[in-house]
DNA sequence: CTGAAAGCGCTTACAG
DNA sequence: CTGAAAGCGCTTACAG
């Protein structure tokens, strides 16, 4: 009934009937009990505030519900321990695959997860090793290439500011680093890190904060979008001219920065695609097949807009 | 060892003891088998995309998780046969509880809820049946609260701009109605309908369909936040003053609304009370217990800011 | 208050 | 290619 098995084509037709006519559907834990693995997937992503996180998962779920797999979602809150929690209770529930945002765990977690045998894949970074699976992009070359592209058009002081401060954003801390100190226009001054997790309101203040620090700044790479867009709108309670004054850019291309005045110009990441591509990654090592790769990397894409010169 | 039957207690601390020493844990697919019901709990929320519902989620699973329950996230887009398909999907693998949002849902979906005995609270909505069991607000009496302070700034004409067209949004709209019918300004041309899902973007272009279409409007008032956002920024760039020119209003007060210029008058919602009174009130159900109450009604609150007058 | 048996509904070897 | 038995690891009555 499951096309398991070489059955007689005609017997399994006339399985099907009676199994339709009585209103059979198999029991879920029954099978998870008898074959000792079940049909869920753990995902686990730091932050739905974060609307790149939404996007990443709805990929994943799109690719996986058709493939039978159910997702359980658990919220890291970008704590270590936190992960280490949830994952400990989904492993519990042996879950046919687990998907991670990242490559830094706790020597815990990375244990678990290997114990387990559970294959898992990955999302958002690329490993330098090759037999880790993972889907994303380089998180520091697209630093590199946004403020390439900063310095490009003649802005010198540039600034770097950090929220959250989890491995990806220093990531690209790392490729702004990276592409000043190459041009000799590195300062530790130009270095803005605040802990707290990013958001529009913390953009703003943040804005705040570096202006009356810095006045002569000829722009802000903001490490993600919501904060460039709080930026954005402090810039014009302050009545400070974008990018007249100050340029400003962002990372992910979240939804509104097309539309806030200035628009932004940012780094558009493909998070749908990262997504789909961990999850139909991770039903090729569910089924127990080999994928074609280990590791894909989806790139990212410089988008120019008017918020830089 | 569960804590369900009365043991002696050095017994049951031996055992305990010899649990540790060995590395037990329970598998949940057996125990799901034997007990006939999991930890599962299926939550059909419409979209993560509106930041509203993932306060909603947040606040669930900080309630269930400690209570021993697995969050099972189902994204319906809206769409009642998604729904159906989902909790289809979902009640195969006989989850302990269910959390809906809202009331009207397919009646297909509402005989399988009923068939399976499964406890079942529903999230946002008030409903006016007594038996039914929803933590939420009155939707409707929070666009009259907003329209008729709109209304007592000075404002006749205030249109009513909604998207999506879910159930809630058009009991705002209703109450719109109603608040504008009572003071005699009410007119079919003050409606605005545009079935596309809520974004920044979208609110945007409405915004520049009903100021090219009606110039002479005092206010506008938007089903949510996001749309008034995308508003606020059309207006910017469009050179039109708010609220002098005209008046602009939201719903929910998301994140970002108290910072956007100029800032925005709003109903805040209580989301997070709203997951965890309905997370609570289904730990109730699923324990076997019966609630206080079927109906919580958590309010609103109406949050004047700059964008009216 | 405690132990041991039966059974939940499947899957997985094992015969035929 | 097909049928029937054993067993997955618990819980739930049922004896003692």
């Amino acid at each position: 009934l499951r096309g398991q098995r070489a059955v007689a084509p005609e017997l399994a037709a006339k399985a099907k009937i009676a199994a339709e006519k009585l209103g059979y559907s198999p029991d879920p834990a029954a099978r998870a009990l008898a074959s000792r693995t079940s049909s869920h997937v753990a995902v686990l992503v730091p932050a739905l505030s974060n609307a790149l996180f939404v996007d990443v998962l709805e990929a994943i779920q799109k690719t996986l519900r058709p493939a039978g797999y159910q997702t359980l979602i658990g919220i890291t809150h970008y704590d270590p321990a936190e992960e280490e929690l949830l994952l400990r209770e989904h492993l519990m529930h042996r879950p046919a695959g687990i998907l991670v945002t990242g490559l830094d765990h706790s020597i815990a977690t990375e244990t678990a997860i290997a114990r387990s045998a559970v294959p898992c894949v990955h999302l958002m970074e690329l490993s330098p090793d090759p037999e880790v699976y993972c889907v994303g992009l380089q998180q520091t070359e697209a630093a590199v290439a946004l403020t390439n592209y900063l310095l490009s058009t003649g802005c010198k002081r540039i600034a770097f500011a950090a929220s959250q401060l989890d491995p990806r954003t220093l990531q690209r801390l790392a490729g702004w680093r990276y592409a000043m100190q190459a041009q000799g226009h590195y300062l530790p001054t130009l270095e803005w890190k605040d802990p707290a997790p990013s958001s529009i309101a913390l953009g703003a203040k943040m804005f705040e904060q570096i202006i009356a620090t810095r006045p002569k700044l000829d722009a802000i790479f903001f490490c993600n979008d919501d904060l460039a867009q709080g930026a954005l709108l402090a810039a014009q309670r302050l009545q400070i001219q974008v990018p007249q004054q100050v340029a400003i850019a962002g990372f992910n291309d979240l939804t509104g920065s097309d539309q806030v005045v200035p628009a932004l110009t940012t780094i558009r990441t493909p998070r749908w695609a990262i997504g789909e591509a961990a999850a139909q990654m991770l039903v090729t090592l569910m089924s127990g097949k080999t994928p074609a790769k280990n590791q894909i990397d989806l790139g990212f894409e410089l988008i120019k807009r008017a918020s830089t010169a």
